[in-house]
DNA sequence: ATTTACTTACGAAGATATTCGTAGATCAAT
DNA sequence: ATTGATCTACGAATATCTTCGTAAGTAAAT
């Protein structure tokens, strides 16, 4: 079985996913609105794309009204995870670690970005302590 | 200009990618033998993915004996922090630190990773204060 | 010189992702 | 009731990625 947890939405995807994770709910019409602002697509496109997105069990539709209403199926924390794997797996020859400080090092991150990471590094370790 | 640096390799191109960061120097041959392990595929398609990415500028290709040796034109750094950043902003709302936290939250990671990222962040932190 | 075992080049099929035109439904305003 | 705006559904074109068969070249072994 392939549930959508398991497979992997592609780039325009994970636009369009973004936009519903942040929104909470929205019609194709909001979504393709937000979209146009960074992408030139038509209408029927981005409606097609949440088609699709349905069918596979990324998004739920509320179709009670004649302009259907969606949210994101699968979870911003899930696929995010999903994403990370993969990128560890392939990319950073399986070391987290690598991957943090190299997202770390090119990246500005303020006094307070850098603590939180400090305080969730010692709650890690008192974790795995017990 | 579409440089080889800023646009974004495929899933098999990574894979191949991935074998020539860490031979060096490969020919086809070694690429599909160390591909094998993992999938399975023909000979063609490797030595034409590996065509593929000469063309697009992610291999350079000593072409002076009949067997052709490759190697990587991109370096494997500058691939991480190109996909990186474009994950951090499509997925994880331009957060860097959210990523981070995702990615350890996850990953059991031994005292000594941790170590050496919490001198990391000092690290940052210093060079941040100049 | 012929065979054998490799190699690259090429083209095209198959699979997947992206785009959009057109038709038909719905509904509000005229 | 007709018009106009907006919506969904559908099918198909286009683009991109992946796969592999076949041909032709090269070199070593027989």
């Amino acid at each position: 079985m392939s549930t959508a947890k398991n497979s992997k939405p592609t780039e325009s995807e994970l636009e369009i996913l973004g936009i519903l994770w942040e929104k909470g709910a929205a019609t194709v019409r909001d979504v393709h609105d937000e979209l146009s602002k960074s992408k030139d697509a038509g209408y029927t496109t981005t409606l097609k794309l949440m088609q699709i997105m349905h069918e596979k069990g990324y998004l739920n539709r509320d179709a009670s009204s004649k302009t259907h209403v969606y949210t994101a199926a699968i979870s911003q924390e899930s696929t995010q995870q999903q994403l990370l794997n993969k990128m560890i797996d392939t990319v950073f020859n399986g070391s987290a670690s690598q991957l943090v400080m190299q997202a770390l090092g090119h990246h500005t991150s303020s006094k307070e970005e850098l603590d939180k990471i400090r305080q969730y590094l010692n709650d890690i370790e008192d974790q795995q302590k017990r």
